[in-house]
DNA sequence: TCGAGAATTGTTTTT
DNA sequence: CAATTCTCGA
């Protein structure tokens, strides 16, 4: 037990140690929670407090979840699996598929995405003929998920409603619910509301849950909603041993309903708690620290704290102000490859995803490994949603939507009008989409060949479910299977030659995936003996929906990583890019142009917060004056928060105001203007290169090659990363294209081979783009093709 | 029924 | 500048 409290320091001991009771740990950055957490875990099974199974730990992502395991694992080897490590979602689920028919749901219920979410919107707007410019789905949902997050439900929020716009928002609302109901589907708000109903009207099943869980930890607390809250509040209603840990200057989720007030407020909610502040900060150097402090110092509404540490002086923070994002990206990449850091350990971080193209552009073209986190999530994509309808009409035969989606896909003549007598009769008859399908010949109206084209497709699904209850096929044999027999991979090829090899790349990860989910699920024992196969089917499109993209990224190999400052939360690097800080883009211009700004501003500084304390050993923030939106050049001004840097706390570099002479451009840099006329000895920026000697630089610094060899192989690398991860993978290989050749990249188009330089490493090819003109690109990484 | 081209939107952030 | 939706001819 000594063994648990050796290296934290008195506080941690302390969050640690008090197990009985409310405790609410107030953990700053880089504060060593996580550890906290885990220890703590530890300790309360060492000391015989609980079993593992008795310990309910909700994190925020389910990477966080997998982490939190093995480390408890490590601490304590064969305990970490049996605590219950899980994201209020997840936790949600399996509750639900427990018990959910009791209100009156089956229990192989499908989870909608925002994709469905918005599809369902779209028709019901039809349906009820509303004008879709008065009421964009995309509005009226965020209005709905609001009102779902503070629990209020479609007949209090019709209660309230007030004028006529409201009044038809609640009439949308309840008929979102109802096809929501008659599809038997739950979105996301849903599985925490549905939760909260469970154990509202069926307290034995809180109960329950309440004897077992005799310890519960919560982290990210500050980003906890109020639905959240509630069930937090009502599991631990039994033993009330709550332990949350967060930091409301972390607090960056208000637009999806997370209530700060539940971690400002944590001490009136839950009378007799404890209070621990962990202010040491182990991750950053003093100077980060110091910067990130003035900067966050600027809110009001925050509990009071300040974080120090034991590290380093450290080099100052960088600000740098460059013409154009263009050149913003390129000066940063060109800092990634110069730094003394390995790939892996770096970051840029920005507000948008709309960010990451000009970034993602720069490392093609100097041939940077990267891997960008989130923007598309890879279970959103249109090749990998159209097999999961496929799936999911097998496992589910009354999702309308899974059906609207693929019936025409690929192209079996049935088109808008024939699918609307489908709807037609299933609405008259009150039945699904696809048994409406499977009744196709009471349908009048319809002739010969339709009626075959209709019978084509529920045999086509007949036979999939038959093969999947009688022949035993394995999940990923049903994949193959879907993507082959209706001919969804030739339609592929036909419809976008150009993508066809990476959507193909993305289905086989998808089969992977699922063989891994197979594997794992047959060794979890808790099923029920007589399932079949089409439940084990529905655990897998469950276990899909719920992945968030952070959960994907896969740490193996030496790549940089790029991602929206919200994607970074929890994460750290030894040097981190904070990218585009302009006002009208961070903060973004939506929270300087509303009513009360002050709120959203905070925010967003919260997010400045977040990501300045990324960083372990340097950071360097940079705008652009000018920047191209919306297909509009227009120019902004540096961040206010880069105002609130401490002065003589951060290295500033702007433009000079005149003319930039394109040859010297370097020299325009080089002498950092202070602002506001301080002076202060500069001291020397190592990264962007140029900086200290016009242009001719003497960099000396090691260009972080030494990891490209040490990436740990075996593991496959997912085709989501893109094709330039790959890192020692990197096989040489000879192009099948000559000088001359024309020949198509993923990202720049057309273009003509104009020389192929046989180098060391791989073949460096010249190529004359239509449209990007001539770039010099690894073959390993341009992935080209021969056209 | 379907595809190509035109028109029209729109940007925070995501479990 | 996209990505998506719309429109029209075949």
């Amino acid at each position: 037990m000594t063994d648990l409290l050796a290296g934290l320091n008195d506080k941690q001991k302390e969050a640690v140690q008090y197990t009985e009771g409310p405790l609410l740990i107030l953990a700053g950055a880089g504060s060593g929670k996580t550890r906290v957490l885990t220890h703590r875990v530890g300790y309360l099974i060492e000391r015989g407090l609980a079993e593992p199974w008795q310990i309910l730990a909700i994190t925020f992502t389910n990477k966080a979840a997998g982490e939190m395991r093995d480390r408890v694992d490590t601490l304590l080897p064969g305990n970490g699996q049996d605590v219950f490590v899980s994201t209020f979602h997840s936790m949600c689920v399996r509750m639900l598929r427990r018990d959910i028919d009791r209100l009156g749901y089956d229990r192989d219920f499908t989870i909608y995405d925002t994709d469905d979410q918005k599809t369902l919107m779209r028709g019901i707007l039809k349906d009820l003929k509303m004008d879709p410019k008065q009421y964009r789905e995309r509005g009226v949902l965020s209005i709905i998920s609001a009102s779902k997050n503070e629990m209020v439900d479609a007949d209090d929020y019709e209660q309230g409603a007030s004028d006529f716009y409201e009044k038809n928002i609640a009439k949308l609302y309840k008929e979102y619910e109802k096809r929501l109901r008659k599809n038997n589907a739950l979105d996301f708000d849903d599985l925490l509301i549905k939760t909260v109903e469970l154990f509202d009207e069926y307290p034995e099943v809180l109960e329950n849950w309440q004897r077992r869980f005799r310890y519960i930890m919560v982290d990210e607390y500050q980003d906890t909603n109020t639905v959240q809250f509630e069930i937090v509040r009502l599991l631990s209603g039994k033993y009330r041993n709550l332990c949350v840990v967060g930091d409301d200057d972390q607090s960056i989720y208000k637009f999806r309903g997370a209530n700060i007030e539940n971690i400002l407020s944590f001490e009136k909610s839950f009378p007799g708690s404890k209070v621990i502040k962990l202010e040491q900060n182990y991750r950053s150097t003093k100077s980060i620290l110091h910067a990130a402090n003035e900067v966050i110092k600027n809110n009001h509404e925050r509990k009071a704290k300040t974080l120090w540490t034991e590290n380093e002086e450290g080099t100052l923070p960088t600000f740098t102000e460059y013409e154009t994002a263009s050149e913003e990206a390129d000066r940063v990449t060109d800092a990634v490859m110069r730094s003394v850091y390995r790939r892996c350990e770096q970051a840029v971080l920005y507000r948008t995803n709309a960010q990451s193209r000009l970034f993602e552009e720069k490392c093609i073209a100097k041939s940077i490994p990267y891997v960008i986190v989130g923007g598309v999530n890879f279970y959103q994509r249109k090749e990998i949603k159209d097999i999961l309808s496929y799936l999911r009409i097998i496992a589910n035969g009354v999702d309308d939507l899974a059906v609207g989606r693929v019936i025409n896909v690929p192209k079996r003549g049935i088109g808008d009008t024939t699918f609307q007598k489908v709807i037609d009769f299933a609405m008259l008859e009150g039945i699904s989409l696809y048994d409406a399908l499977c009744r196709a010949d009471e349908i009048t109206g319809l002739n010969k060949g339709t009626l075959a084209k209709l019978n084509g497709f529920t045999d086509l699904i007949e036979g999939f479910r038959s093969k999947v209850l009688n022949d035993n096929v394995s999940l990923k044999e049903l994949i193959e299977s879907v993507r082959d027999d209706t001919g969804y991979a030739e339609e592929l090829a036909k419809d976008d030659p150009v993508e066809t090899e990476s959507r193909l790349q993305n289905i086989e990860e998808l089969i992977s995936k699922a063989s891994d989910f197979e594997e794992e699920d047959s060794e979890n024992s808790e099923h029920e003996e007589n399932e079949t196969g089409l439940t084990s089917l529905a655990r897998f499109l469950e276990d899909v929906s719920l992945v968030a993209d952070i959960d994907r990224t896969d740490d193996t190999g030496d790549v940089l990583t790029m991602m929206t400052l919200h994607g970074a939360k929890g994460l750290e690097f030894e040097k981190v890019y904070l990218c585009g800080m302009e006002e009208g883009l961070f903060p973004s211009y939506a929270s300087i142009n509303v009513d009360s700004p002050d709120e959203e501003i905070e925010e967003e500084r919260r997010l400045c917060y977040v990501g300045m304390t990324r960083a372990k050993k340097e950071l360097c923030m940079s705008s652009a004056q000018t920047r191209m939106t919306n297909g509009e050049t227009h120019s902004s001004h540096p961040s206010r928060f880069v105002d609130e840097l401490p002065r003589d706390g951060v290295e500033i570099h702007r433009k000079k105001k005149k003319q930039a002479s394109w040859e010297d451009l370097d020299d325009d840099y080089d002498n950092p203007i202070p602002r506001r006329g301080f002076n202060k000895p500069q001291s020397f920026a190592a990264e962007f290169g140029g900086f200290g000697s016009g242009g001719s630089k003497s960099v000396n610094i090691s260009r972080g090659f030494g990891s490209l060899d040490t990436t740990p192989s075996g593991k496959k690398k997912s085709a989501y990363m893109g094709a330039f991860v790959k890192g020692s993978e990197m096989v040489k290989e000879k192009p099948d294209y000559v000088v001359g050749d024309r020949v198509v990249s993923v990202k720049f188009g057309q273009g003509t081979v104009k020389e192929i330089l046989d180098t060391e490493r791989d073949y460096q090819i010249t190529v004359d783009f239509d449209k990007f003109g001539t770039k010099k690109l690894l073959a390993a990484f341009a992935k080209l093709k021969k056209v």
